[in-house]
DNA sequence: GAATAATCGGAGCACTGCTCCATTTTGTCA
DNA sequence: TGACAAAATGGAGCAGTGCTCCGATTATTC
């Protein structure tokens, strides 16, 4: 890539995450490129669509969460890994505003540049659960898909301001739910979102 | 009002009515106004904002989904009502293609024209909920507000293309959540949303 | 039939995503 | 160093959006 059109892509990426945080993922990509001093043909060319450039934002932050849950696999509880993993997952996609309802699209459309990052975090959670599953820690009749559902309204719910307040608490209901109730959940350790997880383990958005 | 007004005011309702229920609730006001062989104007002079436009045609079926709520109060199971209104509702509100996000807007201020319908509509599901959970049928840590935030989940996975098949057992998941273990709801009588409530009890929008 | 008030409808503004291509810049090779 | 081709640029332009404004038109009243 020559030195000129380096320059521009990481003033691109720079800028383009500041206005995606502070705008989220529907932001005017004509003021991305105002912002970075660049014309709108320079970032339709690196960036083809939209989600393009999310992605490329984004892809370390989902790796980080697939490793993550290749990490907890080898953690003593099966259902405290999942509730972990889950939280986390939540709490990095709805903080990317809007981000999520493009994730519901991409996941079975293959053209987009969000496919395959989609399909891998659903997979990293599928893994979890299964293990969950064989030890009788998480409900049988629930599958992956139906797990990157759960966490896809969870972290949609949390985009809405009306429904701020109340969101540990739905995100317990539901993490209850997925549990068996031998797996002794309702006593609330694994499933508190505000107490667990207190360390950063998924990095922010590059730029 | 003015005969002439009086057509175009019906005329619009009747063509916003099939255009949002083709394209769903972001469909272009200019379009509809196009359609309805009306101008611009004339369509935001009777409708100022689109949930003005919106409220106007659906007032109507929230309004039934409230009354619903009231008949379902006298019924003998306390955990079965609720549970149909849960279903009859988040079915009516996810077919009303993107008028969930809306609502959930709505809810929270005062200036939207949407908004006594959702006040409205939560608390027909409260007192529904809070029946049940004086009867000891429902979980006591759980709020009329949770409840629409619930449903309106529920609802906005129901509009994802991607979750369509797994929208029923997701609905019970959730459902079977909601309701105390005493409830015997996990054999699922009353929280299958597929077999429960086969009558037409919401009527369609106006027009 | 004339006066008046209500209503109409689209031009216009500022914005969006996206395409296209004349112009400029860069890297290479003689 | 200078010439040249390839790569990259950036903004004009198109079609669409929500929304406002106001001269022209129409219905109603006297």
């Amino acid at each position: 890539m020559r030195v000129d059109a380096r320059k521009n892509y990481d003033r691109l990426l720079a800028v383009a995450g500041e206005v995606f945080a502070d705008e989220g993922a529907d932001a005017s990509l004509r003021d991305i490129a105002r912002k970075a001093g660049v014309g709108l043909g320079t970032l339709y060319r690196h960036f083809p669509t939209r989600e393009a450039l999310l992605e490329t934002l984004l892809r370390a932050s989902f790796e980080a969460l697939a490793e993550r849950a290749k990490v907890l696999e080898s953690s003593d509880s099966a259902d405290e890994a999942l509730v972990a993993w889950m939280q986390e997952t939540t709490e990095f996609t709805y903080r990317q505003r809007g981000i999520i309802a493009l994730m519901m699209g991409a996941i079975e459309d293959t053209n987009s540049a969000l496919h395959d990052s989609c399909v891998m975090l659903r997979a990293a959670g599928t893994a979890l659960l299964t293990r969950a599953q064989a030890e009788g820690k998480a409900r049988d009749d629930l599958s992956g898909a139906e797990l990157f559902d759960l966490i896809a309204a969870l972290a949609w719910l949390r985009e809405q301001p009306s429904h701020a307040a109340r969101a540990d608490h739905l995100f317990t209901l539901i993490a209850d739910a997925i549990l068996t109730d031998s797996s002794g959940a309702h006593s609330g350790a694994g499933s508190e979102p505000g107490t667990t997880a207190p360390t950063e383990t998924v990095p922010p958005p590059a730029g």
